[in-house]
DNA sequence: ATGCTTAATTCAATTGAGTTGCAAATATCC
DNA sequence: GGATATTTGCAACTCAATTGAATTAAGCAT
């Protein structure tokens, strides 16, 4: 049988989700640990990083140039938790964000099964578009 | 002006790109390396990667474990070389496959643009499926 | 409250993908 | 063949992420 470890409230692991929930953009491991006002290794910020993917407490995303980001669950509970929404990765201000309402619409041919989707969209976002010659 | 570089034709180049022309699977630098039957320095193969990307031969993927990904362009040309179809990565095989059919749909909102586009499921693809308990 | 067990943190070392600078080799054009 | 720009090879380096092992601390039971 598995051995389901029980997973433990520290200050470091909520100060992490806090900046998560916080935030309006995607967060790599380098930008949580420049904000993070509490001291914490990081190594420490990747084994939370980890464990807080494995509460289903925020979502994974490999932007396009192969660095891991992660955002908050929004909808997410023990039932449903997933990421199927668009994200966009910007070209100008290298930043990315999640376009909730935006859901690709496909069909997997027979005898794929799906556990995971990475949708990641990038070019310019509205914020550099408008703010550009 | 910007000064266009002409592309030299070399055995390596051929070579590298006659095995991902092949390969029904996408190649990562490392697989190629692995696989490529021609003496060829590793740094060499990342840079005849780029530019045979840059020459509109083949696409570049960042799979979902961060590592980039390389696969023959099937219907692109100098006017249209995009690559908007779905890729499935399979969590038993750890192949990446291209399927080419399947094109997400679903709309930008207003004042963002679209300058390429990653869209990778994973799970477990037919033939993992089929040669299962 | 005290102790016990197990998870979390830290540190140092390591892996692995990818990049850079520069000298030597070579493809292409004349 | 010779000139020239591109490509290659090598060594060193960057950056993200992982591992192992020792220490610290959270959560539970007594
Ligand atoms: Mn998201
Ligand atoms: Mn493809
Ligand atoms: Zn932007
Ligand atoms: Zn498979």
């Amino acid at each position: 049988m598995a051995v389901t470890k029980i997973s433990r409230s520290t200050q470091a692991k909520q100060s992490v989700l806090a900046l998560i929930e916080e935030a309006n953009i995607a967060l790599s491991h380098a930008d949580i640990e420049e904000q993070l006002n509490v001291k914490c290794n990081r190594v420490t910020i990747y084994r939370i990083l980890d464990r807080l993917v494995e509460d289903d407490k925020i979502h994974k995303l490999v932007d396009m140039d192969g660095v891991s980001k992660y955002m908050a669950c929004v909808a997410c509970n023990d039932d449903h938790h997933h990421h199927h929404h668009l994200h966009f990765s910007c070209k100008q201000c290298e930043q990315v964000s999640c376009l909730h309402h935006i859901i690709p619409s496909f069909q997997l041919p027979k005898g794929y099964s799906m556990h995971e989707l990475n949708f990641t969209v990038r070019g310019i976002c509205v914020d550099c578009e408008s703010t550009s010659p």
